[in-house]
DNA sequence: AAACAAACAAGAGCAGTGCTCTTGCTTTTT
DNA sequence: AAAAAGCAAGAGCACTGCTCTTGTTTGTTT
């Protein structure tokens, strides 16, 4: 009679690596894989615990020994969706010499939007409309941050090495203010007129990727690959040219 | 025995505007009313027909003699934001002399962020994650299109009206394709170097106010508002300055 | 090797959902 | 007055997330 209380279950054994613990990581990753799936079909509304259940033949109750809620679930597939997209922004940083910021900015904008293109309803996941009632947890807020820390960071530093020195105005001071989020982000103090600079270019890359990516370029801009890589070109010459 | 097909009701009874038709449209508005409400709380996921009718006092079944279906009801709050939010555009678009682009874009510009802070259920809604499987009707298009069309129209006239004229390079005829839907939506045909550039403006705006609505602004961008009004100065500034 | 505890899978069941169909009643039109 | 159309309600289907209980398997500890 003694109450059982599955409860959340453990993350980690804490000591043996042993077999059971191998194969529930492996049950584990094929629950993530088939919710994938399905999360590529029907979106995040359509995500169902009892459908993964039926797809992997076992009973839809002992899903909830590996995640103790859909919630937690959709967590999981969040946090998978931001490492997979910084993954690939990152990659195409990468793949440029480290002073030619210019062309790394270009190559990780082009990276962004085919990623978005690619996996719609992962992109929505992370980056349209947020769940009512649901409090992201402090994991995926840290994988989220990643991918606009890259992006300012290659535009901030490409301006401050690209300009003239930067005189101070008085705008400066309530811009840093507002700011103040970001600037404490690196490590050391950022100019508060570049930075507002990149986040504006952030803000104008998010903008183009989701208003192609949610359907609002329909019957408007005809070819958006050609015109977001225009705008991208634009967007480098105006914040690092 | 006859089948009694209930099928999709009827918007209008073509003729006669008798005490029936009264009564069935405003119980269609309360059931709005209620579903709005709702919405606000709940966000689009959360939009449950047996909640609203037992807020209404009537059976569950009795809300399909008004929507056929749940995606019925929300294609008609769909409209509704759209109209209230190009409302609230347009009114203050019509608060500055016609001549004064630069105002005007930046009062908009306001108008559309304070509609979505206020709102940010029925923004998301609209802006936000694309319902999947959810094909957006003709009526949607239509009432979606005003937002973007006044103020690229703005955009567009302001930045003829204040530069000099603009020679066409070898690049605007692949812009000018890419662009080619909306080349004809306004009638006459816009410059394309213009109309990129305010496409870009449109969707920075876009951003700016989706990254903040959405939340991931949080912990970064310490005082939006601030920062979104020295922003929109700026466009209007590189758009129309 | 035996005993124990933890991990696990499955089934039944609850409360909720969208939606359909059928049954009766009321209102409008003929 | 009779026929037709509009309407509200109830029962019911298939589905959902989630919980609780039961019985089994596995890994560890005495």
């Amino acid at each position: 009679m003694a109450k059982q209380t599955p409860k959340a279950p453990e993350k980690e054994p804490k000591k043996a690596p042993g077999v059971r613990a191998r194969v529930r990581a492996e049950l584990t990753a094929e629950i993530k894989a088939a919710a994938t799936r399905q999360l590529a079909v029907d979106g995040a509304a359509g995500l169902s615990l009892r459908a993964i259940a039926r797809e992997l033949e076992m009973a839809s109750s002992a899903i909830y020994r590996y995640f103790a809620s859909r919630e937690e679930l959709l967590t999981a597939l969040i946090i998978d969706a931001y490492t997979s997209l910084g993954d690939a922004v990152e990659a195409a940083d990468a793949a440029h010499p480290r002073e030619e910021f210019a062309p790394r900015f270009v190559s990780m904008a082009k990276a962004l939007r085919s990623w978005a293109i690619d996996k719609p309803n992962e992109y929505a996941l992370i980056y349209g409309s947020p769940i009512p009632g649901y409090a992201a947890p402090q994991d995926t807020v840290d994988s989220a941050t990643r991918i606009p820390v890259a992006l300012l960071t290659v535009m901030v530093e490409g301006r401050v090495k690209n300009s003239t020195a930067s005189r101070t105005s008085s705008e400066d001071d309530s811009l840093a203010q507002a700011l103040d989020g970001l600037m404490t982000f690196t490590g050391r103090t950022i100019p508060p007129g570049p930075l507002a600079i990149a986040v504006e270019a952030w803000a104008e890359l998010f903008g183009l990727v989701s208003l192609e990516s949610f359907g609002h370029f329909e019957n408007a801009v005809t070819d958006p690959e050609a015109f977001f890589d225009h705008a991208v070109r634009t967007l480098a010459d105006r914040v690092m040219g």
